[in-house]
DNA sequence: ATGGGTGCAAAGGATTTGCAACATT
DNA sequence: AATGTTGCAAATCCTTTGCACCCAT
């Protein structure tokens, strides 16, 4: 548990962002939590620590963290941005069936990087996705 | 003009989709419009030649053709979901400055399609882009 | 006291839904 | 007749905004 708070502080003050006790809050979920939350499911589960965290402070807080490549933002889901506390590059396998987001392993990630000619655009974030039905979804259709 | 409206009927036919007027126009802009239009894009511009057309029919149609192999959802713009005609893979850049996507060359995109290992999950779509500023707004920032 | 951070309530806006009208086989 | 399609208006709900308060420097 304190290696993820030290986590936390380390990550925020790496990407130059003030350690406000929120922010270290949502860090900390983000980092403990890597099931791909949305700004709902964190603020959520963290106004039962906290009552008086606003939504607001989480969305900007969560904006802030992609922003500086403190997080990853994932636009998987049609219907809500979600995020991620893995900021290495990796895929995601989003089920149309549950809604659930798996993290799928690249064989080589930084081929993905180098594999497009990007031309003069300054690149800041990548994402790879596959979208379908997962196998747990797959096997309860039948 | 006419190998459009033929294109269109096609790709149609080969999706399993009845032909409808409606369906027809909108696959017809898709096609005839590489430029990643949103759903108020096309309602907006096909109003134009037809009036009676409904935003939600517009919704309900891209939505149809996404889910049936005969266009692309583009998920990378946070704000609202985009389609692209073109249903072969390959990546995008969206800019964060002008809220434009571009088309990305890869190198072989079919080589993304077998790299990441899906397990039993059954993948429909796959996406891959970039998010940054692109290089006409990256000219104008100096 | 100054600037950044937070929270509340309200506004904004994209997308969906329910349902009636309509077309097509 | 039956089924699939369309259109309107209303509802939904995610996200942003404006503004006041508060804390830390």
């Amino acid at each position: 548990m304190a290696a993820i708070e030290r986590e936390a502080y380390a990550r925020l003050e790496r990407c130059g962002l003030r350690p406000s006790p929120q922010r270290l809050l949502i860090m900390e979920y983000l980092i403990g939590h890597l099931t791909h939350p949305t700004v709902e499911d964190i603020h959520k589960k963290l106004c039962q620590k906290v009552p008086t965290l606003s939504r607001t402070t989480v969305y900007n807080t969560l904006r802030l963290f992609a922003e500086n490549g403190a997080a990853q933002m994932l636009t998987i889901d049609e219907h809500r941005v979600c995020y991620d506390g893995i900021v290495e590059p990796h895929a995601h396998f989003y089920c149309k069936k549950c809604g659930k987001i798996f993290d799928i392993l690249i064989s080589d990630a930084n081929l993905l990087r180098v594999s497009a000619d990007l031309g003069g655009n300054k690149a800041t974030e990548m994402q790879l996705y596959y979208r379908g039905v997962c196998a747990k979804c797959v096997e309860s259709e039948q």
